[in-house]
DNA sequence: TGTACATCAGTGAACGCGCGTTCACTGATGTAC
DNA sequence: TGTACATCAGTGAACGCGCGTTCACTGATGTAC
């Protein structure tokens, strides 16, 4: 019996892993059941014994695709003692995890549930955790702010990186090559910062 | 003939209109012929004698609504004499623009065109017009840069709105209610420009 | 250890739905004389 | 003005494709005795 069972965790572990390559190589709009059960070797059919239906599966690779990029922007941060060039670094850390996994990434913002359907609470969190790595150092950088407001302001700077790189990236008009495109975001993170801390300072100066 | 022709056009501009209802009141995907076909009472079949397919019928809607943000971005800028104030001004129109015109804003960005194809002139135009907006402001408040260096920075200024009102209308995780939204956005606009001259003048000092 | 039986993972054909696009046909409109 | 003919807008049934999901069935695995 645990037998059975451990097969049958291999099976689930393969059919993520695979659903994964598929949407990095041919992107969330190339992921087909068909093609996921001839790549683990098992029929169409079985794959819902494994996975109760699509949307949980690229939920779950869009969970292993947000740790990826949750360890990247930990890593970013060590050794970097200033908090304003540690969120430069998470800034430009993202834009290279979206340029290497970009499919992957596109996924996370393309996937939509139908409407009644409620995001699972393990998904919810793993995305909340992301902020963590730009809440800390904008507290450190902006001291007079409360824990809300932070928040709010954590928010529209990822956002506001968020934008530059998925438009970066997109190569819809202009193509911006990568090295242009980590310049400038490293450029306006900065410019961000530093006016956000002038107008703190000049909003109630000591 | 003339008759024939006129009733051609009609129709025509009939089937534009209701493509472009449809998509504001069920998304891009709530696009279906048939539904087109009945709305301008005409069979299926005959939209094709009036667009070539349904990737032209979306372009020409999203030409539409880029020529009205292209409106609301004019409106926005008469009667303020500073550049600062109008980049704010314009930040802030595109945010209303996107909140009032949701599924047409969005329809912009989620229509790809299958790869081979290439966007036509008339659209390409339409997008760049755009930017000619931020690019005046901001040529005012950074008088040290060049041509080229400036169209990246307005790109960039642009891409980081964007972001913020993407997600922020996105409300995917917290909802963000409007009129905050559009004073984070106001603040972090300014924190922008700001930073963006300080640095411009701290790089040489006059 | 061996036999009868139960369970359920695994099968793959078929269902069901959706929908863009095509095409043989028709009938109204316009032209030629 | 009237008649024969040509054109082509308009028709709507049918094609073709894709694909998630279901389901009756099978056979291997595990259990009971």
């Amino acid at each position: 019996m645990t037998k059975t069972l451990e097969r049958r965790e291999k099976l689930r572990s393969d059919l993520i892993q695979a659903a994964e390559r598929m949407i990095a190589e041919r992107g969330l709009a190339g992921l087909k059941t068909r093609d996921l059960a001839r790549e683990i070797g098992c029929a169409n059919g079985a794959v819902y014994n494994l996975v109760a239906d699509v949307d949980e599966l690229v939920l779950r690779v869009g969970s292993r695709t947000l740790r990826r990029l949750d360890d990247a922007l930990s890593t970013a941060e060590t050794g970097e003692p200033s908090p304003r060039e540690t969120l430069v670094r998470i800034a430009i850390a993202y834009c290279d995890f979206a340029a290497e996994n970009l499919q992957l990434w596109r996924a996370l913002f393309e996937h939509r549930m139908e409407t009644d359907k409620a995001l699972p609470d393990w998904s919810v969190d793993d995305q909340l955790q992301l902020f963590r790595h730009i809440y800390k150092p904008l507290a450190a950088l902006l001291p007079k702010r409360g824990a809300e407001e932070l928040g709010i302001t954590a928010r529209s700077l990822f956002s506001a990186v968020h934008g530059m790189v998925a438009l970066g990236l997109e190569q819809r008009l202009v193509a911006v090559p990568l090295p242009a495109l980590r310049k400038e975001i490293a450029g306006l993170v900065r410019a961000m910062i530093d006016g956000l801390i002038t107008r703190e300072q000049a909003a109630s100066p000591d």
